[in-house]
DNA sequence: TTCTGACAGTACGCTAGCGTATGGAGCATG
DNA sequence: CATGCTCCATACGCTAGCGTACTGTCAGAA
């Protein structure tokens, strides 16, 4: 990795705000994990702020776009495309990390983001809801539910993995149970 | 407010978390906020991460035993208590502020404060449910779920107020079903 | 009144991180 | 081979914030 891209510093960009938040992405230390220096970063971007804008950018693709975009390749009915993309997320441990930190950002231009990606999820949850039978209102209500219950399970998963853990047993039966009653009408 | 108080000091620095996390805990600009300067921190402290240390203890306290004894003391039935406590979480936008934030911060230290509140939060939730005539198990299982919704509320509620609301009406009623449908055998 | 101790202000050095300027290294093309 | 372009390293100045040392202030005890 003699030559770095953009996107190579974005995504550590990324990296980094999974594992400490949008503060976490600082220049240099991002530098020294990439084995490069200053120089590089500064050729690709024109300040600090353009990299969080990048990895914000490439958080939304991954974690909306890319998902549901897997999921409806693979097809099937849609109780079993929500089963698979209840298993996606939970298991993508890094976006999920990335969410925490994201949702519980203040920075305005951090929460545009949010919304935007968080009203899209809602929204194919809730049209996969309406093609199980649902009503369009019905299928609302559900999906945002649906969703932030997700946003608290990860939450819960994340600060005290324990803690789920000893009250629900296995994750994917777990997940089974949420898709059932969520389809239930 | 010529003379401070370490309590004065700790306050100030749950309000930082609050409006931006552990990391927004510094002593300088707090300082300036209390219209002090560092010589005064420094005598109630000894270390910036002492100050962090009392906020926390302080959230602790505020956020767990204060409104269990609150709830307790105006008592009534368990259910109504159910309510009373989920009016009181909904409405006190400061604390669930500090909430969000300490619930995605990665630190250890911050970590097992609030897998302490959560524990204990979801125990008194069991309890709660345990005397609504629900099994041990079953009490536990839905005081886990039941806080992970709320979680994942006041999350969305943050980062996206006009998506909940919009699906849900008036918040009141909203915590009304709720509690009907966590009570409900 | 004087003295003492609790409390606060001021000045300083130190580090981390941002941003800039400048000087290469290496490759492509004439 | 010379030239120029792309990409990166190095060195520098600047700010915010931590922590320390020293100096001041004021209330109450003696």
């Amino acid at each position: 990795m003699s030559r770095l891209s953009g996107d190579d510093w974005a995504l550590a960009a990324l990296d980094a705000i999974s594992s400490g938040g949008v503060a976490a992405v600082a220049v240099e230390p991002i530098a020294v994990r990439l084995g490069a220096t200053k120089g590089s970063f500064y050729w690709h971007f024109k300040a600090r702020g353009d990299l969080v804008e990048a990895a914000l950018a490439l958080w939304e693709q991954r974690s909306t776009l890319d998902v549901i975009a897997s999921v409806e390749q693979a097809g099937g009915s849609p109780k079993a495309r929500l089963r698979r993309l209840f298993g996606l997320v939970f298991d993508a441990a890094a976006l999920t990390h990335a969410d925490i930190s994201l949702h519980a950002d203040a920075d305005p231009a951090v929460r545009e983001v949010v919304t935007r990606v968080s009203r899209r999820r809602i929204d194919y949850l809730a049209s996969l809801l309406r093609e199980c039978g649902h009503t369009p209102r019905a299928a609302r209500r559900r999906a945002v539910f649906a969703y932030s219950a997700f946003l608290g399970n990860i939450q819960l998963m994340n600060s005290s993995p324990n803690l789920l853990e000893s009250s629900v047993g296995s994750l994917s039966r777990y997940a089974d149970a949420v898709v059932e009653s969520l389809v239930r009408i």
